[in-house]
Parts: structure tokens; C-alpha cells; sequence
RNA sequence: GGGCCUGUAGCUCAGGCGGUUAGAGCACUGUGCUGAUAACGCAGGGGUCAGUGGUUCGAAUCCACUCAGGCCCA
């Protein structure tokens, strides 16, 4: 027996009795051990940051982890199961400062440092519990970690750090301070998720620089970067390409730099005896204070104009945009001959303008540069080396002064007169204020444009001349990739990344390309940030300004070795700020103390190390050999092209020259249901937990298989309950329906093997022998062959990571089970035919278990109740625990008999046809029918083998197969286009024209006799061969016949109703009813009742009379007896085509 | 600024190497079926295939331009 199934279940409140069970019998761990020592399929974790909760997006990604992590457990596949965690960087940093109420880095030295990297270290602890207890709602089996313990460690490092404690691990207890417990999480000696601020994350990072070093790739670089001076940080590239840019509207500046002559005083037109002044236009006017030149097109056109007591100069093309009001022009020149002139800076009044200059013996001047154009402007650009990448390397180039006006907070620095120590946000408004007073602005203009600001705390980025450290991507050579030689590969890591990502698999293909995109046009790799935690970048620079050499430590026993001072202060301690700072070593080109750089790592480096780090690279090398390259990685492609996906393979080319993974799967981005991002304010977002416990993550998880991953995600909670209606809720019907009439078959037990892989009993199901050709054994044949092509099609998506088209292929299968097979073979399972019960028991068993990976909660309901309970006393039977422990099934296809699939789906098409001819004759289907014709040239044989089930379906007496078309049909004919078109060029109207216009039975019986179609066209005799010209069957007007052109099947209903077949349908009329009442009363399935009839009307009462024996049969109705209702009696008054019917129904006694 | 992609029914999307009457799901209308079904079947309404021009016997499909949106890179 099996536990009754609701109809009507709580799907959320059973995945928690799953999730319970799960618990309960430590399902996961039973599996992992099952498989240990088995052949092996790789997955590396990318990270997931934790600093917040889960969001559903996230929960789209770990769908997929999931189900091929699954996948190959159920293949009997050994993996290794961990999750991973992001944990250091300037994510965790912003929001332990926010909720600190901090302003700025300075708050955070006042703090102290100690003190602030333990806070951070706590917010990952407790974010890294809330993710994974989201993540074991969502159903996604890893090696967790016990959420209260990471928590309590959370705990117990606010409280202090340095306490001993003992936690057990896999392999027995680990007593340590609770800083290194922390420090060794994810060690083999633990287990569970791994955490990118552990020890050995960090010192293999340290390797990872080391051999960077070593290789002359790593370099200290000044620059001048992208900085976030709310942060004190610099900003890389790769932060900058995406979240980067903000649209924002500035007000931007036309100032008059006036020029000098050659005795440095103000240069006046020769004509007009006005003064003269170049034109220049800038949005960021804070820089100013730092121009130094002026920068023209050389080859450009200039002009000269007179407006308002002054001579300006600027480019041709932008007179019109930029210059306000009348004007005259002068003259036109060239921009070369711009260049030299010496102008007056906007703010020469400062002391550090002039002592740079002074420093260089250097005067404003005009300067030639090839990227100066008119798109905006003036055509003349302000150039301020130390506010602008451009302008700096300018300078270089041309040995012009460096003003740089900021410190890393954005503050004037001295001798910036009124400027120092305001901040750099505020200043627009005072510059213009103090350009216009004296005389220098010309006009100002809001001007929009995409600005960076900080991705993390959305302020607007400043440009700042800094030193950081670069790991070096080598030269871009101007050839093509196979023309390069060994050794320009050899000293170029970017070319080396690039042969490595020649290796992998990409999915989307187009993620090999944008990989190679990036890899093309990335500059060197910023790795440092001036900020607190986060790795402690290994270099060690000498103190001794004449020596200046920097060492890299590659390991913690190599600064062990090296250390001279501090080691005392740091042992003990993880790798992180401030402690690892006190460590000072020897420098080893000149002896003198050398000391660790302040600044911490790219957080990418955090989390490109980990198919190293997490597999013992440096610990367990024969274990990393086994695991490493990873079968598979899976992040959502935005951004992780230039983030994780090109960390991860730049640490395996530097450190290992080849593939870190050998297959990348990746996806688009998950939006609102209405097409935009999820937003709080506009009423689309969607948390984890709500959806979760209102969608159901089964519900949610087949929402994000079933689906194009190129595709952007639309999800919301319309789309999960039509997701649910179209899946999840019929396959359930299917299985509560087979439950229901399984219990109610005595004697029918399930077989004892139906969840093994091959199923040995059941390769033949059913009790049908192949030759078998009762409709039923084709029905049972023709189902068991669909779960082999289901099985089939299921393995080979997922192989190839297609989860929608696995998905896409049980929808499709279900859909053949539910409206099909069962509806077909309803009165077999009310008989309790064991056949019927064997082939849907082997299928949903089946189906449940192909399922398992996908929708793991559901699939563990069907297979507990199904197997475990179904097969509880079955004689040797020994079924696993849980659904997640069987094999993943393998299709045997010598079940598969093509000619039964192709018959069974013209016999479909025939009945939908019938089904239409019923419906426009106006003739409801209860109303039995004498005969339909079919026409099916060369298709007699399949449609006679689903005679009998056609004529069921459609309720009508007689299927006949007809071969002469020309009663019933008509033709049409028409060209076929493709080949008669070339053939004709423009007299091809006239060739479709006379085709219509020709008789269609002639034409139709000459290409039956495969004879050519004669036709006059202009006059001209012309010959169609039978393959020029398409003749379809159309059905004739005035009989009720409908078509499938495509499959060249006609169908024709007899409309007559007879007596005899009127009285048959009022009988069945009155069945159904009967029925409805009986499931109205509440009645069991299997009640017997006393049935009561009365009506007024003769001809419906000669009906009942004579099926009498059919309806009693069909209702359970021990008697059938003209009357009025009973006392008690559930009754029903109703019209039955214009004939008034009173029934009532009473159960009989036991 | 450069490169790539997209625009088809109220909504979400197929189709597209030129060719018969442009499809599906959802939604809507009618109707049927139901002794599993919150289902399902059959039928129907709903389309300037973004716009303009071109090539062609024939264009949703190819070409050019325009408009709108997106992605990647500067």
C-alpha cells in the first residue's frame, strides 16, 4: 500500500519534511561516501561574496551547480562537494564602516585596525551562515558547514580572538586559537565551504606573486589611476568597465587662456589691437589648478574670431557650439601652427604651479597631440598630467611638468593657496567664481555625460597620480596570434592566457571570443589597494632610499626565515593587517630593514587562487593532481570574464601554463518580471526566502533550467504559477492518480526492482509480449519507449550541459504521460489491470529518478512514497534510502520501436482532427458516432493498428480507412516555388496563375500517375515535371471533414444521429452525471450507491431504461429505479437537452 | 568613439542560408472532455514582422540608411 497523495498538496510544506528527512538521515553524506574513491568529476565553487544574504540570482547559478553536481553523483561519479566563500575586500569593508558610522579611512586608523579586520572577519562568518542556510532550502547539496557553528565562531571571535578552542573535524577534534580555527576553515582537517581570508588562500597567493616576481611580470608603476577618494582607493580597470559609469550631469567650462608674446606679456592682434586668448573647455574644473599645457590637432582646421573686446582661437568645426553669441571671423589656420605659442595659466597665482614650473624652467605652452578632435569642446584641450592618464603620459613624452593637487582623501594639498584642504566635490562653484573674477571665464554649460564613480559607494571618481603594483600582461604585438614566436610568447602573459584559453570548452561559444576580447585589450592587472583588509600584498620594500629593492615573499616559512624584527608580534595571527605589517626582513641586495607595502590585494586574486588553494597544491600535491584541472566552472557571464573566469586562469597559466578548468558554463542576468532589474522601489524584486517559501524552490529551480541561459531571466511570481501549472502540478495529478487506484487494486503489488539501473524485471513492463497487438499493449509499449527516449535525450542534454533541453524533453514527456497515456488508459487502472499498473509504476519510477537532479524535493516525495513505502513487505526488495542514491537510469533501446512511435503520433493526428470535425459539427463527443473516414495515402496499415483507439477517443463506432480521396476531398494545386521560380524569372506569376486556373482532379491524377502537367503559358506550351508542382488535399465544402495538409491526412465525420445512437448518448449523458454528483457527495471512489431517477420527458426515460445495466455499472449503482429522491439522497434537478432530469444518489450500507 | 546583437500577436519568444496561408506558450472568447488534473482537447479573435528605400518573378528573411533598445570595449 501506499500513503494516500492530497490531491490538491503543499508543495513548500513537504520540501521542508524533505529537508527534515534529508537532516534526519544525513542523505548528502550518504551519497558523497557512496561515491568516494570512484572516478571523479571535478567542479571548482566560484565564490559567492559574503556580505549579504542570497538573492535569488544567486539561487539561479547554484540551481545549475546543483543539478550536474547531482547529475554525476548519480553516474557514480566521486567529487568533492565544497562551496566557497568570498571574503575579503572593500565589499565587506564599506558596509562594517557604514554600520560603524564611519566617514573616512581615517576613522578607520582612529578605530584601529586589529579591531576592524576581526569586525570584517565576523561579517563574513554570519553571512556565510545565512547563505548557507538559503542555500540548503534551495536544496543544493554540498559539504556544508553547520550554520549555529559559524556562528558561534562569529561569537567567539568578538569576544577574543586569541581563545583556545576545540571543534571536530572529518578526521577527529582541532584544538587552536579561534583566529587560526577561523584561518584553517575549508582545510581538509574541517571541511566544509571554503573561505577566501583563509591562510592558505592567501600565502598560495603569495606564491602566485612570488613566481610573478620572478618572472619580472611584477612591477611598482606611477600612474595616474581612477581614485575613489571616499574609499582612499584606487580603482582598476576591471571595476571600472561595468558598474562602473553613471550618467551625470556636470557643469562644465569655456575658459580664456590669454597668450603671451615673447616678452611674457599679454599678446595682442595685429589687426584689431585686441588681446588674444586661446579657447579651452573643460567638465572637470578642479583640474585647473593643475594645466600645464594646451593641446591642439596639428593638422586640424583653427579659426580666429572677435567677440566682445577679445581675439579667441579655437578649432573651425566647434565655432558654432561653443562660442555664445555674435562673432566675427578673422582668419583660418592650422593647428600646427598653434603649437609653441606660450600662454597664461588659469591659476599661475599658485606657489605650486610656479614652483613646478620654476623647477623645469617651463611656460605654458601650446602643445600638437594626434587624439585632439571637435566632437566636443574647443578643439584646444586642457592638459593636466597630474590629473589625467593621457595627459600624463603626454608629459612624459614631452618632459612636461607634473602638477598632482590631491591627497588620497581628495583634499588641495599645500600650496594650493585657498584650494588646500578643501575637498575636491565642493570646489566647482568657488573655481568659477574665482576664474570670473579675474577674468578667465568665457561661459558655463551643463553637460551630461557617462561619468565612473566608485562601484561600491557610487562616488564620483577623481583622477590622481599614484604609485600602485601592476603584474605586467606583456606587450600586444602587431601580428596575428600564429605568427608570434616562442619567445615573444614566452614574455608576454597575455599571449600565454590566451593559449590556455584555446583548451576550454566555453558554453556559450561566445564567451571563447570575449575571453580572447578582454585578454587583447587589458592593460596591466592593478593589484594593490590602499586599504585594510584583505590579503597582505608579500612585498617587502628596502628602507634605504639609495637601495629601493623589493622583495616578494612567496610563503609564510620563507617570511619566517627572512624575518629581522616583528615576527613575535604577528605569530599567531592570520595573514592580515595590522599584525603581518610589524614583520620586517633583510633586504637581500643591500642588508638594510625592509618593510612590508601597507597596501592589501585585488580581491580577485582572492578568488582566482582557488583551483589551487582548495586542492592542495601546496600541501596534498597528489591529491591536487587528482582534482585539478576542474571538469567544470559556472558563473553568470557578466563581468567574469575580466573577474574571476581571467584570474582563475591567469594564476593557472602563471603558476601551471594550462587549463584550470576544461569546461566554463555560464548565463545571462536575472531581472524582474517585467524585463528590468530587480529594484525594492519598483515593486519587481523578489529575496530568496519570499520566494522560496511562496514560489517553492522546486517550482523556482525548474524556472531556471527551463530556460535559454544566453537569455536574460525573467522572473516573478506570475511566471513561477504558470512554471507550476504546466509542470509541477500535472505530474502530480499523474502520480496521485496512480497511488489512488494502485491502493484500490487488492492484489497488485509494486515489482521489486523498479528503481535499478537496467531495470532487470522490467525490461518488458507491462505482462505484453511484443506481439501483442491489443491497443492496450501498444499504449503500454508505446509509453515505455518514450521513457527510453526520455532517459536518452535527458543524458545527452545534461552531458552537454543543456539543462533546458533536458527540462524542455520532461515537459514534452510528461505531457505524452499525462494527456495521453493516462487519459487513454483511465478504465484500465479503475480495473485494476496489472499491466496498466506495472507500466505506469516503472514510468513514474523512472521519471522520478531522471527528475531527481532537477527538482530534487518533488522526486524525493514520489520515490518515498512509490519505492520505499510501495515496496515495504515486498519480498526482496532493498530499495535505497532516498531518490538521491539511486543510479541515474539508462535507456535500453531495444524498447524503442520507431514504427510504433510514428504510428502512435498519426493516430493522435487523426483524433485531433476528429476532434475539430466533432466541433464544427456542433456534436459533443458524449454523442456517439457511427464512423469516421480517414484518408491516409500509404498509412492504411498504421491507422487500422489504432483503429479501435481512435474510435474510442472520438466515441464513434467505426474507423474506416478510405482510398478514394475524390469523394471527400478537392485539390489545390500549387507550384513549387523554389524550383519553378528560377526556372520562369518574371513569367512566374503567369505560371501560378494558369496552375490555379487548371483543372485540379486532371492535374492531380497526372502527378499521381507521375505523368508532367501540360500548361499554356503566354501562348507557349510548357511541361511541369510532377516534383515542380504541390497538389494538397483540401477537404470538399458542405461535408464535415477537416485536414492536416502537412501530414496529408483527411478526416470525415458521419453526422448522422440515430435513434439508437441518441439514446446511447442521453445515457452517457446521464453517467456523467451521476458521476459529478457522486464526487460532489463526497462520495469514496469505490462507494456503491442507490440510484433515482424521474423525467417527464419519454424519450430520455426509454434511454435510461435501455442502458440501464451500462449506467449502474458504470456509477456503482447497485439499483437504478424510477422516482423522486429519498430522504437524505444527494439529488440533482437539471435540463438535459430541453428534457427535465431529477437524479439522487444515496451510498448503500457496507 | 569602435565592435557585436536585438526589434515578429496584449505579454514572453520561435522562425530567418528568399518561396505555399508568419508560428508557439500565456492572456482573451466560444465549445467540448473529465470516475486524476489548480488541468486538457478543438475552434476563434488578435500581426503595417520597428521605419524608409533598394535587389528580386517573389522579402519577416538579403542590402543600405533611419529610429529604438541591449551587450562588449574605449
Amino acid at each position: 500500500m501506499f500513503q494516500p497523495v492530497p490531491t490538491k498538496p503543499d508543495f513548500i510544506a513537504q520540501e521542508h519534511q524533505i529537508l527534515d528527512f534529508w537532516a534526519r538521515t544525513d542523505a548528502f553524506r550518504k551519497l558523497w561516501a557512496m561515491n568516494k574513491g570512484k572516478k571523479r568529476w571535478s567542479f571548482v565553487d566560484g565564490p559567492i561574496t559574503a556580505n549579504g544574504p542570497m538573492g535569488v540570482h544567486h539561487a539561479w547559478g547554484r540551481t545549475y551547480k546543483d543539478l550536474y553536481q547531482r547529475f554525476y553523483a548519480m553516474r557514480g561519479y566521486d567529487e568533492r562537494f565544497q562551496n566557497g566563500f568570498d571574503c575579503q575586500g572593500l565589499w565587506v569593508e564599506v558596509n562594517v564602516e557604514r554600520e560603524l558610522g564611519f566617514k573616512s579611512k581615517r576613522d578607520i586608523e582612529a578605530f584601529g585596525l586589529a579591531e576592524f579586520v576581526n569586525l570584517c572577519k565576523q561579517r563574513v562568518l554570519n553571512f556565510a551562515a545565512i547563505q548557507t542556510e538559503q542555500s540548503i532550502r534551495l536544496g543544493y547539496w554540498m559539504d556544508w558547514n553547520d550554520p549555529d557553528q559559524l556562528r558561534w565562531l562569529r561569537d567567539k571571535l568578538a569576544e577574543d580572538p586569541g581563545q583556545v578552542i576545540t571543534v571536530q573535524g572529518p578526521h577527529g577534534p582541532v584544538t587552536d586559537t579561534v583566529e587560526q580555527i577561523v584561518g584553517r576553515l575549508g582545510m581538509p582537517e574541517l571541511g566544509g565551504s571554503y573561505f577566501t581570508f583563509s591562510n592558505e588562500n592567501n600565502y598560495q597567493i603569495w606564491g602566485f606573486l612570488k613566481r610573478c616576481w620572478e618572472k619580472g611580470w611584477l612591477y611598482k608603476g606611477t600612474d595616474v589611476m581612477p581614485w575613489c577618494d571616499r574609499c582612499g582607493t584606487g580603482i582598476s580597470q576591471h571595476e571600472i568597465v561595468t558598474d562602473g559609469y553613471e550618467e551625470i550631469t556636470h557643469t562644465s567650462i569655456y575658459v580664456r587662456f590669454p597668450l603671451l608674446d615673447e616678452g611674457g606679456r599679454q599678446r595682442l592682434d595685429q589687426a584689431t589691437g585686441l588681446p588674444e586668448a586661446l579657447l579651452v573647455w573643460t567638465t572637470t574644473p578642479w583640474t585647473l589648478t593643475s594645466n600645464v599645457a594646451a593641446a591642439v590637432g596639428p593638422e586640424m582646421d583653427y579659426v580666429k574670431v572677435q567677440q566682445d573686446g577679445w581675439v579667441y582661437y579655437l578649432a573651425k568645426g566647434t565655432v558654432k557650439r561653443a562660442l555664445a553669441g555674435k562673432f566675427t571671423v578673422l582668419g583660418e589656420l592650422k593647428g600646427k601652427e598653434l603649437v609653441g605659442w606660450t600662454y597664461a595659466g588659469p591659476f599661475d597665482d599658485l606657489p605650486a604651479v610656479q614652483e613646478a614650473f620654476q623647477r623645469q624652467g617651463y611656460t605654458h605652452t601650446v602643445i600638437p597631440w594626434k587624439d585632439v578632435g571637435e566632437a566636443e569642446g574647443t578643439g584646444i584641450v586642457h592638459i593636466a598630467p597630474g590629473c589625467g592618464a593621457e595627459d600624463f603620459a603626454l608629459s612624459k613624452q614631452l618632459n612636461l611638468p607634473v602638477i598632482a593637487p590631491l591627497d588620497e582623501n581628495g583634499v588641495y594639498l599645500e600650496g594650493f593657496a585657498w584650494l588646500t584642504g578643501r575637498n575636491v566635490h565642493g570646489v566647482a562653484e568657488p573655481i568659477f567664481d574665482d576664474l570670473r573674477a579675474k577674468g578667465r571665464l568665457y561661459r558655463l554649460e551643463d553637460y551630461t555625460h557617462r561619468y565612473p564613480v566608485c562601484w561600491r559607494c557610487k562616488t564620483e571618481l577623481i583622477f590622481r597620480l599614484v604609485d600602485e603594483w601592476f603584474i605586467s600582461m606583456g606587450e600586444v604585438y602587431d601580428k596575428p596570434r600564429d605568427q608570434l614566436t616562442p619567445e615573444e610568447v614566452e614574455r608576454s602573459l597575455r599571449y600565454q592566457i590566451m593559449e590556455v584559453v584555446d583548451q576550454i570548452r566555453w558554453i556559450p561559444a561566445f564567451g571563447y571570443e570575449r575571453e580572447l576580447d578582454w585578454l587583447r585589450n587589458m592593460h596591466d592587472w592593478m593589484i594593490s589597494k590602499k586599504r585594510y583588509w584583505g590579503l597582505a600584498l608579500p612585498i617587502w620594500v628596502c628602507e634605504n632610499p639609495d637601495c629601493g629593492h623589493f622583495h616578494v615573499i612567496g610563503s609564510e616559512h620563507e617570511l619566517e626565515e627572512r624575518a629581522i624584527e616583528g615576527w613575535e608580534v604577528f605569530n599567531g595571527h592570520t595573514p592580515h593587517r595590522p599584525y603581518i605589517d610589524a614583520v620586517k626582513i633583510a633586504c637581500p641586495r643591500c642588508g638594510s630593514k625592509a618593510s612590508r607595502i601597507p597596501d592589501v590585494g585585488n580581491p580577485w586574486l582572492d578568488a582566482g587562487i582557488v583551483p589551487f588553494s582548495t586542492l592542495g597544491y601546496r600541501t596534498d600535491p597528489e591529491y591536487w593532481r587528482r582534482w585539478f584541472p576542474a571538469d567544470l566552472i559556472s558563473e553568470s557571464f557578466p563581468g567574469q570574464f575580466r573577474n574571476w573566469f581571467y584570474s582563475v586562469l591567469a594564476m593557472g597559466t602563471v603558476l601551471e601554463r594550462r587549463p584550470p578548468f576544461l569546461t566554463n558554463f555560464s548565463y545571462a542576468t536575472l531581472l524582474g518580471e517585467d524585463g528590468r532589474p530587480m529594484h525594492k522601489s519598483w515593486g519587481n524584486a523578489i529575496d530568496f526566502h519570499d520566494g522560496a517559501e511562496k514560489i517553492g524552490v522546486d517550482v523556482m529551480r525548474w524556472m531556471f533550467l527551463h530556460h535559454d541561459p544566453e537569455q536574460n531571466l525573467l522572473f516573478g511570481y506570475h511566471r513561477a504559477d504558470e512554471t507550476r501549472r504546466r509542470f509541477h502540478i500535472p505530474l502530480w495529478n499523474v502520480y496521485s492518480f496512480f497511488v489512488t487506484y494502485a491502493n484500490l487494486a487488492p492484489d497488485w503489488r509494486p515489482r521489486p526492482d523498479g528503481w535499478r539501473t537496467p531495470p532487470p524485471a522490467i525490461t518488458s513492463p507491462s505482462t505484453h509480449q511484443p506481439t501483442d497487438h491489443s491497443p492496450n499493449a501498444l499504449l503500454d509499449r508505446w509509453i515505455v519507449a518514450r521513457v527510453q527516449q526520455l532517459v536518452t535525450t535527458a543524458t545527452e542534454r545534461l552531458e552537454a550541459y543543456d539543462a533546458e533541453g533536458a527540462t524542455d524533453a520532461c515537459e514534452v514527456f510528461l505531457d505524452d504521460l499525462s494527456n495521453w497515456y493516462v487519459r487513454r488508459s483511465r478504465r484500465r487502472f479503475w480495473d485494476g489491470e496489472p499491466a496498466a499498473l506495472d507500466t505506469l509504476y516503472y514510468v513514474l519510477v523512472t521519471f522520478a529518478r531522471v527528475l531527481a537532479p532537477m527538482i530534487p524535493f518533488l522526486a524525493e516525495a514520489m520515490y518515498q512514497n512509490l519505492v520505499v513505502e510501495g515496496q515495504k513487505g515486498v519480498a526482496g526488495a532493498e530499495p535505497p534510502e532516498s531518490v538521491h542514491h539511486t543510479f541515474w537510469p539508462e535507456a535500453d533501446l531495444a524498447l524503442v520501436d520507431p514504427q510504433l512511435l510514428a504510428d502512435m503520433d498519426l493516430a493522435r493526428a487523426v483524433v485531433s482532427l476528429g476532434h475539430a470535425d466533432r466541433v464544427a459539427a456542433n456534436l459533443r463527443v458524449r454523442q456517439p458516432l457511427s464512423s469516421i473516414k480517414v484518408v491516409a495515402a500509404g498509412k492504411a496499415a498504421s491507422i487500422a493498428r489504432f483503429a479501435d483507439l481512435i474510435a474510442d477517443e472520438l466515441n464513434v463506432k467505426r474507423v474506416e480507412v478510405v482510398e478514394g480521396e475524390a469523394e471527400l476531398v478537392t485539390y489545390r494545386i500549387l507550384p513549387v516555388n523554389k524550383v519553378l521560380g528560377p526556372r520562369f524569372g518574371k513569367d512566374f506569376p503567369a505560371v501560378r496563375a494558369a496552375l490555379a486556373a487548371a483543372d485540379p482532379y486532371a492535374v492531380a491524377a497526372a502527378v499521381a500517375a507521375g505523368q508532367p502537367v501540360r500548361l499554356s503559358i503566354n501562348g507557349q506550351e510548357v511541361a511541369l515535371a510532377p516534383d515542380e508542382v504541390l497538389v494538397q488535399a483540401e477537404p470538399r465544402p458542405g461535408l464535415q471533414i477537416t485536414n492536416d495538409p502537412q501530414r496529408g491526412i483527411v478526416v470525415a465525420l458521419d453526422t448522422v444521429v440515430t435513434p439508437e445512437l441518441r439514446a446511447e448518448g442521453l445515457a452517457r449523458e446521464v453517467v456523467r452525471r451521476i458521476q459529478q454528483m457522486r464526487k460532489d457527495a463526497g462520495f469514496a471512489l469505490s462507494d456503491r450507491i442507490h440510484t433515482t431517477y424521474a423525467t417527464d420527458d419519454a424519450e430520455l426515460a426509454a434511454a435510461i431504461q435501455a442502458h440501464a445495466a451500462y449506467i449502474q455499472n458504470e456509477t456503482l449503482s447497485l439499483s437504478l429505479i424510477a422516482g423522486q429522491p429519498a430522504a437524505g439522497a444527494w439529488t440533482l434537478a437539471e435540463e438535459l437537452d430541453g428534457a427535465s432530469l431529477t437524479l439522487g444518489v444515496a451510498r448503500a450500507a457496507a
